[in-house]
Formats: C-alpha cells, sequence, structure tokens
DNA sequence: TCGATCACGC
DNA sequence: ATAGTACGTGATCGAA
C-alpha cells in the first residue's frame, strides 16, 4: 500500500485474488526496481550491490539450507550437568540472603544485595542499582555475589545456548538451520538469527563445551579459518602508517610491537602487563577511543589513559591524520565509507549536543574500518564458494563469524580445501600490509588444532 | 507487547 | 555540562 502511494498508484484492484491483481503487482515492481537502481548508481553503490551483495544470496542460502550438524546428545547432557549446578547455586544464594527469591530478576536481586545485606552501590541503571557482572566483580569478596555471578554464568550458557539450541534442530537434517540477515547492520556486516550462530560460546572453558556439540558428519571434518587482526592490518592500509604497516610486515606479535612503540622499550623487554595494556589500545583504536573508555577497559586514571593515547599516536601518527580525517570527512559529505563505498549517514557529527556528537564521531572512526573487513571476508565467501565449485570439491562453507569461516570438507579433500580456503581468503583483496589467514580442523568446533603444511 | 537489563560473540 | 568503546541477538523480568 506504501508502494501504491509512493508511486500514485490505485490501491482498488490490489486484491490479490483479482486478475488484474499481477499486472498492478508488476507495473509498481518495475518502477520500484528502476528506482533503486538509479539511487545506486547515483551513490555509486551499484558494483557492491551487483558484484558482491547480490551474488552472496545464493552462497548464504546454499549455507542455510545446508545447515551445521548437531549432536543433541551432547546438548543433553551439558544441559543436564548445568541444571544440577543451577540447583546447587540457587541453594547456596537463597542460604546466603537467608531468604528465597528470583535470581533471575536484577530488580529482585538488587534489593538483597544492596538492601538487605548493605553492599555499596557502585553504578546505577535508569531504574536502580546496576547488578551487571562489571559492578559484582568489585563486590565479588562478598560469597553471595560470587555464586551469582557463577548462577548468571551457567543460566545464561543453559536457556540460550543447550535449551534453546536443541529445539532448533530440524528433526529431517538433524541440523541447525540459521539465517544470516544482509541488511540490519550499519556497518555491512552479516547476522544471524533463530539461532544466532555469530555468538557461541568460546572465552571461558565451560561456555566453550556448547562448541563441542557442532560436529561435522562421519567421514568429514570441521575447517575453520580466521583472519588475523584483519581490522588493525585495515587500519594500516587505509591510514598508510608506515610503522603500522611495518609492523605487520614484521610477522612480530602486534600487540607486543605496539606496547614497544607506545612506552619506548625494546620488544624483548616487554611485560604481559605491558602487552596486555597495548592490546586494550589497540582494541580502543578501531572503537573510537576515548580517555575515559581506555582507563576503564585497563584501570587507569584519566590522565594515564591520555598519555598513553597521545603516546599512541605520537608513533602512529598516520593513524591520527586518518581519523581526524574520517571525522572531518562525515562532517563535510555527510557519511563515511568502507572500500566497497558502503556509506553510512552521521547526521550527528553537527549536533549541539556533546554525547549525540562524540558517539557520532566515534562510529565515523569504527565504520570504515569494521565495515571494510565486513568487506573483505563477504568478497573472499565468494571466492572460496566459486573456487571449492571450480575445483569440484565437496568441501561447503557452513558459517561465517564475522572473521572467520567455518566449513565441512570430507577428509579426502582436507588437504586440498584448507590450501584453498587459506589462499582465497589471503589474496582476496592484496593490501599493502599481508592479510593472514589461520587454519584449523578437527571433529567438532571445539576441539580442532592447526592445519599443519605438510598434511 | 515492549522497554530495560544482562550476557554471549566479533 | 556532557557521556563514557564499535556492531549484533536472545533470555528474562515486569510494567502496561
Amino acid at each position: 500500500e506504501s508502494l501504491c502511494d509512493h508511486f500514485h498508484e490505485s490501491q482498488t484492484t490490489m486484491d490479490p485474488k483479482e486478475p488484474g491483481y499481477q499486472a498492478v503487482y508488476l507495473r509498481i515492481y518495475k518502477k520500484v526496481v528502476a528506482k533503486v537502481k538509479k539511487e545506486l548508481k547515483d551513490n555509486d553503490l551499484w558494483s557492491l550491490y551487483e558484484e558482491l551483495e547480490l551474488p552472496l544470496v545464493t552462497a548464504l542460502a546454499e549455507m542455510e539450507a545446508h545447515g551445521i550438524l548437531v549432536d543433541p546428545k551432547k546438548l543433553s547432557v551439558i544441559s543436564q550437568e548445568l541444571e544440577a549446578t543451577m540447583e546447587k547455586l540457587t541453594e547456596t544464594i537463597y542460604a546466603e540472603a537467608g531468604e528465597e527469591f528470583n535470581i533471575n530478576s536484577p530488580k529482585q536481586l538488587g534489593v538483597i544485595l544492596f538492601e538487605k545485606l548493605g553492599l555499596p552501590v557502585l553504578k546505577r541503571t535508569k531504574t536502580g542499582p546496576s547488578t551487571s557482572a562489571e559492578v559484582l566483580e568489585e563486590l565479588s569478596d562478598h560469597p553471595i555475589v560470587a555464586s551469582v555471578l557463577e548462577y548468571r554464568q551457567v543460566a545464561k550458557l543453559k536457556s540460550t545456548y543447550t535449551d534453546s539450541l536443541a529445539e532448533l534442530i530440524s528433526p529431517e537434517t538433524k541440523r541447525i538451520h540459521t539465517t544470516f540477515n544482509q541488511t540490519v547492520t550499519a556497518t555491512g556486516r552479516l547476522s544471524s538469527t533463530h539461532p544466532n550462530l555469530q555468538n557461541i560460546p568460546v572465552r571461558t572453558k565451560e561456555g566453550r563445551r556448547i562448541r563441542e556439540a557442532f560436529v561435522a558428519p562421519e567421514g568429514h571434518v570441521l575447517l575453520m579459518a580466521d583472519y588475523s587482526q584483519i581490522e588493525l592490518r585495515l587500519l594500516a592500509h587505509l591510514s598508510g602508517d608506515q610503522v603500522l604497516a611495518e609492523a605487520f610486515r614484521s610477522g612480530q606479535d602486534i600487540h607486543a610491537q605496539t606496547a614497544a612503540e607506545v612506552f619506548g622499550l625494546d620488544l624483548d623487554e616487554v611485560t604481559d602487563e605491558e602487552r596486555s595494556a597495548a592490546k586494550a589500545i589497540n582494541f580502543g583504536i578501531i572503537y573510537g577511543i576515548s580517555s575515559f573508555g581506555l582507563a576503564k577497559g585497563i584501570n587507569l586514571t584519566r590522565a594515564q589513559a591520555q598519555e598513553y593515547i597521545d603516546s599512541y599516536f605520537l608513533r602512529y601518527p598516520m593513524v591520527k591524520v586518518y581519523l581526524d580525517g574520517l571525522v572531518e570527512q562525515g562532517k563535510k559529505e555527510g557519511y563515511v565509507q568502507t572500500l566497497s563505498k558502503r556509506r553510512r549517514y552521521l547526521p550527528n557529527l553537527k549536533s549541539r549536543n556533546y554525547a549525540l556528537r562524540s558517539f557520532a564521531a566515534r562510529t565515523a572512526m569504527n565504520t570504515p574500518i569494521q565495515g571494510s573487513a565486513a568487506d573483505i571476508i563477504k568478497l573472499a565467501m565468494l571466492k572460496v564458494y566459486r573456487a571449492l565449485k571450480d575445483a569440484g570439491l565437496k568441501t561447503r562453507l557452513l558459517l561465517q563469524v564475522h572473521d572467520e569461516l567455518v566449513l565441512e570438507t570430507p577428509l579426502d579433500e582436507l588437504h586440498l580445501a584448507a590450501h584453498l580456503v587459506k589462499k582465497q581468503m589471503e589474496e582476496v583483496y592484496p593490501l599493502d600490509v599481508p592479510l593472514k589467514v589461520g587454519v584449523f580442523y578437527g571433529p567438532n568446533w571445539r576441539d580442532v588444532k592447526s592445519f599443519d603444511y605438510e598434511e
């Protein structure tokens, strides 16, 4: 109806059962196509559509239809263990609280922690004292808080990752078929729903167990390939900073090298702590840094964090020029863009509201980096998809997780497929610095080992 | 039903 | 004075 309005067409014949419906529909449709096509061409986005997003539809559709094999028995074992742990923790928490309450309710938990037990309120949300993990970790000297943190972790795993996931296994294929959404993110990344297979736990040992349930069928292995530091490599390329570029060409640990530059050390003098601080700085640079955010991330005063940032930009001067230029360009043109010319409009760069304006500035710095990484892996998916087809291999793409591809490969194709995937991903779009891809394989998504080129 | 909070990934 | 790291999805609570 809104299309009819838009094109000043009559709606009176728009009943699908009417004989004229198809003709009216087609007339409107053609107008829409012409309009959108012109808009894309006028904005230099036609090749992004025709050469990247449109052909990617086929690859994604095949990935969704094929699905990834999931072992329900493993999920059920994990679920039962989590259930037992939750019951124990629930009893412990009730005993420590001196009463029963809904631990899942931040409101009820807040009453127990901050009123009954008198713990200090370190941070508030709109609706009351915050009970986020960040706050609870500060209070975890109290035994109930440690138990609540553990309860939260276990409850999350059980509700999101064992019980819900098991329900989504198709009875026909025994597989889970996610939906990849190509048109929801502001940066050009994909998203995944029903279920989201882009946020399966990996960081903790307990969480990682979920990945053990994602398996390869008989005679196959899962093959994983991930880009190493793709966003920082893109920053080196896009900014033209030769110090950063040289760091990647040298092949050494990038965070240790950043630490050496920022703290004025030799590479072999860098301690774990300094490396970890440098990692937080690199992380902050990609996300559009603020001294406040960095200070919070690595427990520094704001002034110290600002010194680190100043020192970083002194060592990588072109990065500073580049990021400032993005904000300037965003203000002037109204948008920033990625390698593929994908745009993000940022009207708030001109807002009088400081919060909105600085948020937009960080977005202006992050979007070309994150979005260009998305462009590159999408292009790599197409190249891998076509190369596998051309080589007549049975290896199939299963998942994309932002900087990682998951495939399923018959054992007798492992060697060929591993080399093909690595080559296509690394050579997809030559930059001023090399793109490096790690390749892993194994019987499930958790127990993978590095692919050895002798194999 | 929907906003808020929390927690998982990159 | 002015918030407080980018981008997502989902479970749960509790008010409407």
